[in-house]
DNA sequence: CATGCATAGTTCGTCGCACGAATTAAAAAG
DNA sequence: CTTTTTAATTCGTGCGACGAACTATGCATG
């Protein structure tokens, strides 16, 4: 058998490595955009609608003290608000603001721009069997949205 | 149309979500390893060899700086240790001590056993399938070795 | 209605980690 | 020999992760 990195490479260092290929260029989008990968990360959840942070804990999966951090410097930078909960005074929702819309819609778009050049070397049909496959993975181990699918980022962009 | 979320997510989605995924599982890991992600990943590269720090610096995308507080902190925990350059006195190699190869065996397969986990509901032609797409995503974009392959890895850990 | 338990979120203390600028020391180039 | 480049560290700063403890409120029970 040839040098194992002749070869093509396995499911697991493919996954791994892939990430670390997101990861960095997630990260040199949100510095563009003034902001954090956990920032980032935290606009694009709330793209959708305003969330409570027991639920943006659990799908962000962080400690509460570090929401309650993440979302205290978001604030002071002006892109998030908190807002109580009529229902329930212990509770607050966080919304983001319009300053904080327009530069999650920015970030999301650079960002969908970004990703979608990394697989630029596959042909479309190869495009959809990864998104098919990983989409399947994506969906069996139930990963929270934490991006917008197109689709539903684009309108939520355009909803300024 | 059907709502965005009911039809297959988009490759960007995909790799988005996947990317977070994979990051879970692999702090998960890490952590139960006495671990942050970081000196995982650290240990994970220097599986392969010692590495210069300006090489470590690149396949890592850090500053230097950062750099060097995370080999500060990793040295600290008696998993890597510097040693100087015959060549070069500016510089030092970063090597893995025998505890870190152990640490970084151990962790470097059970993730690869979480990891190898994550397609568990796609069949052994969709995992190669997978595996070959976003490989060639992977190489196109010129991912370092963050992550070595199982057979790299395995022999690796092996060689204790 | 009062009490106890559960929940929501914050505060506190600590450590890891990211960066850029500046610095020191050594190597390379002219 | 001097100047430029390179290797790595130090410094200062801010972000972000955690767990423990706390405060306040809602809910369940007697």
């Amino acid at each position: 058998m040839g040098k194992p990195d002749d070869g093509p490479i396995g499911i697991v260092a493919a996954l791994v490595r892939s990430s670390f290929l997101v990861n960095a260029v997630y990260a040199k989008s949100a510095r563009e955009y003034g902001l954090t990968p956990q920032q980032g990360q935290l606009l694009c959840v709330l793209m959708a609608r305003p969330h409570g942070m027991s639920e943006l804990g659990a799908m962000l999966s962080l400690a509460k003290s570090s929401l309650t951090g993440l979302v205290d410097r978001t604030e002071r930078n002006g892109l998030v608000r908190r807002e109580p909960d009529p229902q329930d005074t212990r509770a607050v929702w966080v919304a983001l603001t319009a300053q904080g819309s327009k530069v999650a819609g920015e970030f999301y778009t650079e960002t969908c721009r970004r990703i979608e050049e990394l697989p630029g070397s596959l042909n479309p049909a190869e495009r959809d069997t990864l998104a098919a496959l990983l989409g399947r993975v994506v969906l069996d181990n139930e990963v929270p949205a934490v991006f917008l699918e197109p689709d539903e980022g684009g309108s939520a962009a355009r909803e300024r």
